[in-house]
DNA sequence: ATGGCCGAGATCCTCGGA
């Protein structure tokens, strides 16, 4: 089974970049992140038009997740923590794989810049309710995925000049421990578990020529809680959606599960 | 060295993103 993830930068102004890739790449599952809308107008029809079912935590221009699935999703849930702003960050539900119940869950994890800011408070608070419900879940769930726009650069390799990122949000030491905190729980990095010196992104600013330049950034990750790492066949980044016409910033990442 | 973009939504600019 592929997994797909990808932070699409407006799910309307990204359908035909999103069916091109679904017809690609072929997945059987894609989280996306930061929908920037209402779950009324998601453009359901051209996915379900190529066999795939959306599961919708929509908002009016910012934020928003979403499930596009060939395969059944049950117990959806768009109430995994209580936001403290009330935003449309996480989309978690059940899949069943060979004998196996997956708990997946989708999440856009706030930027946090700047950091002298509400911003960053609120990116440190979110994850830690995160943290705090991960916990909980682990003690009944012992087969979960987390993949989606985490914004935090794990380490220095992760970007393309991390002298520049000391005072960022995506790379600050006490952000960075939010990561380690959470891996620590129980999880992998998958991308950094097969690939242990490999410096690929998954993020290019549209500003300065970042794609042209590879100033890029992998803030785009897929945890799995230990239980399930020997299921895991692959992961690998793919690019080409970065190279189309009207790009998402972000491009995706893809989850091979045996 | 520096700065360079894009989307949504309500106008002809602001906010947010990373």
């Amino acid at each position: 089974m592929k997994i797909s993830s990808w932070n699409v930068n407006s799910v309307r102004a990204r359908v035909n970049n999103i069916v091109s890739y679904l017809k690609n790449s072929n997945p059987d599952l894609l989280m996306i992140q930061e929908i920037k809308t209402e779950e009324k107008n998601f453009p359901y029809d051209d996915f379900k038009n190529h066999g795939y079912k959306s599961y919708v935590f929509g908002q009016k221009s910012y934020n928003g997740v979403a499930f596009i699935s060939k395969v059944n999703i049950d117990k959806i849930d768009i109430n995994f923590i209580k936001d403290i702003n009330k935003q449309s960050r996480i989309i978690a539900g059940t899949i069943k794989n060979k004998s196996k119940d997956i708990k997946l869950v989708n999440v856009y994890v706030p930027n946090g810049n700047p950091i002298e800011t509400e911003k960053y408070e609120y990116k440190k608070k979110w994850y830690d309710l995160f943290i705090k419900k991960i916990k909980k879940v682990l003690a009944n769930d012992i087969n979960i995925i987390i993949g989606g726009d985490f914004n935090i650069i794990p380490e220095k390799i992760d970007v393309y000049d991390h002298t520049k990122y000391e005072n960022d949000a995506l790379f600050k030491l006490e952000i960075r421990k939010k990561f380690r905190e959470l891996i620590n729980l129980g999880f992998y990095d998958v991308y950094r578990y097969f690939n242990k010196n490999k410096c690929e992104y998954t993020f290019w600013d549209y500003m300065a020529g970042s794609w042209q330049k590879d100033h890029g950034m992998r803030i785009d990750h897929f945890l799995v809680s230990n239980n399930l790492i020997n299921d895991i066949k692959n992961i690998t980044i793919d690019k080409k959606p970065r190279s189309k016409i009207k790009p998402s910033d972000h491009t995706p990442i893809e989850l091979i599960i045996n």
